[in-house]
DNA sequence: GTAAAATAGACAACCAAGTTGTCCATAAGG
DNA sequence: CCTTATGGACAACTTGGTTGTCTATTTTAC
């Protein structure tokens, strides 16, 4: 019978799988008209969504301070991927929404998403894989967003 | 028979998986005497080893420049883990040791990390839970150092 | 109906970790 | 010996985060 592996080599693997994933996704986004979508901007253009969001609200659903958000939005709006405007109801709030162009960075990476999945269930198997899945759902929370990935790595 | 889930589901359970880990490390690290070991600082201190590196060759190690490491090195001597003594044989060089007190901060790392494998193997079983990390090995390349974390979310 | 409180956003100063570029001291090699 | 390579330090800049302060607006409460 074989020893149990050292406690740290599961985080580190569950860390090494998702940088693969991340870091392909990104290779492929920029050969496909996105050359300078962040990782972490995926996860904010997911956040805003396509109702769009303010300043504040962001920074609530990311979990970083609303000064926070507001300066990735900056960055999102020079680059094109998110535009504000004023909302006519309540002149203090500034709507964030997505443009075209932010919508096609979303779905191109819906799609490559899709596809490094297939690759992953090419190789393990799709009954291995969906048991992978399975017990990560088991022991992670239940809901997707609000993973503050922003600023997680400086933040303790 | 049900679909595929979404190819973006696994990305995301992947890095909450780690996070979960990282962060009960930590703060169990904290409650052992630690509470300003960051994460980043204990892939750093493992990546000086046991016995001692120079700033250049931890920055090859982990992936980043030499002035970046020589600028984390200052932080983990200012908190006390790591120190610093010239090289008699070469009045260039700094070697950098761990202090007891980063070995200890390793130590009982080490220990907290089985304890969490541990609860992982509790909840899935530990033939599902070696199926996972099997997996994970598959898909991820074999070396573990060599993982750049420090920076990566910056850097691209 | 107006005064007080809450909210949205902007701006500034700062921190942490990274980058490149420059420079000096020491070591190694022609 | 003189030139080149190496290790480390310093400076200026970039990103993404933080607090704190300030103004404009909207909501609430009397």
């Amino acid at each position: 019978m074989s020893s149990d592996p050292p406690g740290f080599e599961l985080p580190l693997r569950l860390f090494m799988g998702f940088r693969m994933i991340i870091d392909e996704l990104h290779a492929e986004l920029a050969r496909q008209g996105h050359p300078d979508v962040r990782p972490m901007h995926g996860f904010v253009m997911q956040a805003v969504g396509p109702h769009g969001t303010t300043a504040v609200d962001l920074g609530r659903t990311l979990g970083v301070s609303k000064q926070a958000a507001g300066k990735t939005i900056d960055t999102l709006e020079r680059l094109g991927y998110v535009e504000r405007s004023t909302d006519p109801a309540d002149s203090r709030r500034k709507i964030v929404k997505l443009t075209p162009h932010g919508i096609d960075a979303l779905m191109k990476s819906a799609a490559i998403f899709d596809d490094l999945r297939r690759t992953w269930s090419h190789t393990l198997g799709e009954d291995r894989l969906r048991a992978l899945e399975e017990d990560l759902r088991t022991m992670t929370p239940p809901d997707f967003f609000r993973l503050d990935i922003p600023g997680w790595f400086g933040g303790l």
